[in-house]
DNA sequence: ACTAACCTCC
DNA sequence: GGAGGTTAGT
């Protein structure tokens, strides 16, 4: 029996509407410690990690772990029909094969119950390594959706650059190039306009701007982004969600064309692009996974255990950071 | 050496929002005067004149005439990144083959730079005829927006006829007829409402409707727009942008059908429509134009030099009017 | 040609 | 705040 009830139904709404669009199917993964969902992007090459703890829920009830598989369409599809100030309750049985949402308006005038069918899904979770990055920049998400967006019309990729004065975004098409430089800025009226650089090392990394501009989908749910870098590492790109958790986006950097040449294959073409990067092809993000086992504080929490797939020890970080 | 710093960038981007749809590929002229342009739409029927003064700029400097042909959908594209608060400023070297757009955020934490390839184009500057006109219309720029938007769901064309009354805005089609007639009101409490008819004659002229809603697209720039009329000549559409010059609209009347029946030319056709009329193939601006040479106060300001056509004479009158 | 985002009007 | 239209991008 599972039984969430979470008094800001529009979280969900907006964690819907900015996954939906990245991810077709996904299990969500109920435990006693938060409600969460791992998935690869369709074209497995941007992943995202997605928490909710159970402390955020007004009541939090989940007899037994489960993943439930759900169509994110479709689940979107119904949390449209929450009202914004909507209670939503999320709703399963152990062995059934349906959720249900139900939203209450805050009058209580309206109770509305929505029910889904389950899936069967294969689930790829995969250990997420809680790295140390070389550069953490944080920034108003509203910015950095506007940064990605306007260079997205120039280029298809952003070369993001990390030194002391700031953090640069730049592109190139045949249209000409682009360059916007933010600078670090901590003396701002409100603390969500500030950005704010923590640099170990500069840093310069490439990205596609489509799958950026799929991230900032995220942007409703926080004020403010943050984005972690580090050489030969995915992006994080994390927003938090209020009291709750956060959703966080991974996206393995593109071989810089330098990198590319120094590749032994041999390949004809003159000016080529910079490829893509499958995190799970090229670069695996358990591979590239520091050597960091359980922490302490995992061992008095529980595990997920999954219906479709038995999780590792491995998988367990994903939940228990933060 | 070419540098403009324009407070209030939002002005460029709402110029360029209007005319990108009307021309492709055009001039920007640069002189001590200011930055100008001047462009036939891409099927040649109407005409394009914008003016921006050098004393609208915060910065001005133009060491030397310059002409920089622009695709002007790509450099609409840049302007788009500015924000509507930046400050704008364009750059260009003497020999360059490039054009830098520079935007700068209010509080100076963003700074971006487009940088764009410039083309070579072949102007047509046309002598603009600086005619008087037998009625001109000052009225609500929204106002007449959404007449043409209105009009164009009955109609193809519109007839615009001035009497002492009024203006007044006709349409015929397959469904039905409209007319829309607007009185002289000078009694407004803000002077943006007010609609103001200056008429020496009675008018009445038919142009096509796709070409006026076009030019409606320049309605964020100005609160009014000046409608000017003559038998025989051209249109102006004209919406000033604040402090710095204008944008002109110029689109020659279709021939009535009784003038159509009056032409020699057997056409077997009934019921045939009036046909569009093309500035420089039917009626070329240079040939309605009044016999007004060069002003006397042309004399001491600077020629436009082009780069990539000579200018005559008559160019010169679209940069030192008004 | 279709879809999605934006903007304006209701 | 919602809906519809328009426009831009795929």
């Amino acid at each position: 029996m599972l039984e969430l009830r979470l008094v800001q139904g529009s979280l969900l709404k907006k964690v819907l509407e900015s996954v939906k669009d990245l991810v077709n199917d996904a299990n969500f993964d109920c435990s006693a410690t938060g409600f969460s969902l791992q998935a690869m992007d369709s074209s497995h090459v941007a992943l995202v990690a997605l928490l909710l703890r159970s402390e955020g829920f007004e009541h939090y009830r989940c007899d037994r772990n489960l993943s439930m598989g759900m169509n994110l369409n479709n689940m979107a599809k119904m949390l449209k029909c929450a009202g914004n100030d909507d209670i939503v309750t999320i709703k399963a049985d152990d062995g059934g094969d349906t959720v249900t949402f139900m939203f209450e308006s805050p009058t209580q005038d309206k109770i509305a119950d929505f029910e889904m069918k389950l899936m069967d899904i294969d689930s790829e979770h995969l250990g997420i390594p809680e790295a140390e990055f070389q550069a953490i920049v944080r920034m108003p998400s509203a910015e950095f959706a506007r940064i990605c967006k306007d260079l997205s019309s120039i280029g298809d990729t952003v070369v993001i650059s990390v030194t002391k004065e700031g953090v640069k975004f730049s592109t190139r098409g045949d249209i000409g190039t682009a360059n916007i430089v933010c600078r670090q800025n901590t003396t701002v009226d409100k603390p969500e306009d500030a950005t704010v650089i923590e640099m170990q090392e500069p840093v310069s990394l490439t990205f596609a701007l489509r799958y950026m501009n799929s991230f900032t989908k995220a942007t409703p749910l926080s004020n403010q982004v943050t984005i972690s870098l580090s050489s030969e590492l995915p992006v994080v790109v994390e927003y938090k969600v209020a009291e709750m958790g956060y959703i966080r986006f991974y996206l393995a950097p593109k071989l810089e064309e330098d990198d590319i040449e120094n590749q032994a294959e041999a390949r004809p073409e003159v000016n080529k692009k910079p490829k893509e990067e499958p995190i799970v092809d090229a670069k695996p993000i358990s591979a590239i996974k520091p050597k960091l086992e359980v922490k302490a504080e995992d061992e008095n929490k529980p595990q997920i255990e999954s219906t479709t797939a038995v999780g590792s020890k491995e998988e367990i970080d994903l939940m228990d950071d933060e």
